[in-house]
DNA sequence: TCTTCGATTGTCT
DNA sequence: GACAATCGAAGAA
């Protein structure tokens, strides 16, 4: 549900003074223990603390050595689930987002996990932060609002030797809408 | 447009 | 010591 509401948030990061931000239009829900997708399911770890606190704080996690990224915690206070935040559709100070994703084309700014991360930027010090806090550095309000009709869902991608049902629950959601197909201003 | 593969390091077993 | 909720370059179609 979580995964699902945040298509069309706007997820804006405060740098230097300046907001930064983009339209979420693509998620993924992970859920509980249970769920041999999610980070927790070998149980509560340093690495994924932030998973089991309260909702709307952010768990960002580094991966591959190379990649950080970023989940909006949701579930009960204790309960581990979260949702990974996987692309953003720019919205604001194109300059800073062109200057942090350099030699790459617009269409491949934010359309990945990673490289909104990059783009924004995001890196673990933003662990466990309030995302619910406009005044935090890095935070969701409100944006626009998407119609079912408008939004795709798919099994989640990129997790391997998850057996089933994890692996084919329809928990990757998608945003295919004219309010953000367009090209950027 | 699609497929393959190397990069690179924190975390857990 | 193995591996990872990925990206981007390179080569093929």
């Amino acid at each position: 549900m979580v995964a699902r509401e945040l298509l069309g948030k706007r997820l804006v990061r405060v740098f230097d003074g300046q907001r930064a931000a983009g339209i979420i239009i693509e998620s993924e829900a992970y859920d509980g223990e249970q769920d041999q997708a999610c980070h927790a399911r070998s149980g509560k770890t340093a690495r994924n603390a932030a998973m089991y606190g309260e909702a709307g704080r952010a768990y960002v996690y580094f991966t591959y050595g190379i990649h950080w990224m970023l989940n909006c915690v949701s579930g009960e206070d204790g309960y581990p689930a979260a949702v990974l935040i996987r692309a953003i559709y720019p919205a604001e100070r194109f300059n800073l987002i062109r200057e942090n994703r350099e030699g790459v084309e617009r269409k491949s700014w934010c359309d990945g996990p990673a490289k909104l991360t990059k783009a924004l930027p995001i890196t673990g010090e933003f662990n466990g932060i309030d995302l619910c806090d406009p005044n935090s550095p890095l935070f969701i309000e409100e944006g626009i609002l998407f119609e079912d009709e408008e939004v795709q869902t798919t099994p989640r991608i990129g997790i391997q030797n998850t057996p089933e049902p994890w692996l084919s629950q329809p928990w990757r959601f998608i945003a295919h809408s004219s309010q953000v197909n367009g090209d950027l201003l």
